[in-house]
DNA sequence: TGCATGGCGCCGG
DNA sequence: ACCGGCGCCATGC
């Protein structure tokens, strides 16, 4: 039985859902954020199956909503907020790891993320990977596109991805 | 355990 | 600008 928290707030690219874990004595950690139930609902379900089941009362995380909010007014990146990863194979987590360090304003292509995590091949795994990034705008994944510049896919839409990097560059 | 499948890509024609 | 083949890693059966 795993016990998280959850809660959800609106914000210019739609309601944010997320979910926490109080880990003691490490303190409180995100373990989920993004602007799709869809997506919430089915990482939570993923939980659910390998954890056997989940209790997920609704609780507030402190200082997420006030980060969040101020990070879509632009010229500040999200300050690094403490998370941890209830799913995902260790190359996720590399390729997660590497986007992560992606500088607010900043872009990269899925084949850079590939080659700086040690796969230099693995340009559509890495893709593969971040569509299964569990903390949006916290990973930026946003912030990796395609080679021919084109913005690809986004769990969140590809409106929103496109917003976010109008919004990150004009800082 | 092993194989088939699929995913936020890349490159060449 | 579009398409098909390729390639890599993870997941499911």
């Amino acid at each position: 039985m795993l016990k998280l928290f959850k809660n959800n707030f609106g914000s210019k690219i739609g309601i944010i859902y997320y979910s926490w874990i109080k880990n003691d004595p490490d303190g409180p950690e995100l373990v989920f954020l993004s602007n799709s139930k869809e997506s919430f609902d089915k990482y939570h379900n993923k939980l659910r199956k390998k954890y056997g089941s989940i209790e997920l009362p609704d609780k507030e995380l402190e200082g997420i909503k006030e980060a969040v909010l101020k990070y879509l007014e632009g010229n500040d990146s999200i300050p690094v907020i403490k998370h941890t990863f209830l799913t995902g194979s260790d190359f996720d987590k590399h390729i997660w790891q590497v986007t992560s360090a992606i500088p607010y304003g900043c872009v990269m292509t899925y084949r850079e993320v590939a080659q700086k995590a040690g796969y230099p091949n693995a340009y559509r795994a890495a893709g593969t990977a971040l569509g299964k990034n569990p903390l949006m705008l916290i990973i930026g994944c946003h912030r990796v596109i395609k080679s021919s510049g084109k913005a690809g896919f986004f769990g969140g839409g590809e409106k929103i991805k496109k917003l976010l990097l109008r919004m990150e560059s004009k800082s």
